[in-house]
DNA sequence: CTGTCTATGTAGCGATTGCTACAACGCCAG
DNA sequence: CTGGCGTTGTAGCAATCGCTACATAGACAG
């Protein structure tokens, strides 16, 4: 079989699947380099040393993290806010998001904490997805882009409660608001 | 000078303000032994490893987060839930929040992550924050409980958008719930 | 053929990791 | 006085960390 020749661009696939199931904070280069099948000698040759590889892979996940988001939206639009928010808390829930959202937990911590290249990453991540909500609103509605962001920050706190084990206070929480119906 | 004898209860304060500083991520026992001048040899022995140690740091740390809830607490309520978004608000913006907040990214990252001790410490302080947003509904509201989830779903969102540099995503989010007045 | 440039393997550096073996100290009971 | 017990210091272990020096191999230009 021909081996296809490493670079920055062919390495960062195997990085990306290697801290979507081991996580950012104890990835080290050796277990990085195995994940891709070379060495660490390698990827500092690559990638100059840890922070930019770090950085670089960020980028690469942001990037097919939207790429995902746009492989899940649908063209229909929901007819309600109440419906948008429903499809998106159901997007969530699906097993393949777990992996993507324990990541990214690291990526928010990593961005409170001013890490070089996380807040970028994040940023990113929520700017795509706050553009993707309001393509997703409701065509009748008043004010689709106040709309996304009120939506876009309820979400995100029910992801964080669920994070920690407060599931069921956040799903309370929006029926109370009326944004969920039993 | 009398030296204070070393145990569990009298090293966890240091402790933490050594995390509260440099993160939950790097600590390692040495730098955390220095800050609370001892050496990793005796955290070890007051605490048999850590595992058990970083779990006792984070149940410590819970505490010392409800007693600060309960000192910011005026006993005054507020009058409507505009005004109880409001003053929560603004006591998250408030310089001394800021630390806890960075620390409490990773908090959630680990809890997510399923470390051991994490999921623990972040459903204690979302508990003990939730029941304290209950009693800060007021007087006259038709659905306290509901409306301390909704409300608290608000906050955590908008405190994750703060720390991914979306802060005004959730600003927005929340005038255009009409929850937040200019 | 020769030189140069890129890509890679091998080996190792000094630092740090969590943790432990061993000895010594002070204390109090007998 | 003696012996054990709880506490602490010193020293060190094997493992891992990010990174580098050095040699080598192949490709390609002259």
């Amino acid at each position: 079989m021909p081996t296809v020749p490493l670079s920055r661009e062919t390495l960062l696939p195997a990085l990306a699947a290697h801290v979507l199931e081991h996580g950012l904070g104890g990835a080290s280069l050796r277990p990085l380099a195995r994940a891709a099948g070379t060495s660490d000698r390698m990827l500092i040759y690559h990638f100059g040393n840890k922070e930019t590889l770090i950085a670089d892979l960020l980028g690469y996940i942001a990037d097919i993290y939207s790429a995902a988001l746009d492989a899940a939206l649908g063209p229909q639009r929901p007819q309600t806010r109440q419906e948008c928010l429903a499809r998106i808390l159901a997007e969530g829930r699906k097993p393949a998001m777990a992996a993507f959202l324990v990541l990214w937990w690291d990526i928010v911590a990593g961005s409170a904490r001013g890490l070089p290249g996380y807040r970028e990453a994040a940023q990113a991540m929520m700017t795509r997805q706050l553009a993707w909500l309001e393509g997703q609103m409701p065509e009748d509605d008043p004010d689709p882009a106040g709309g996304a962001r009120y939506l876009m920050t309820l979400i995100e706190g029910a992801l964080m409660l669920s994070a920690v084990g407060h599931g069921e206070t956040a799903h309370e929480g929006l029926l109370a608001s009326g944004l969920l119906r039993l």
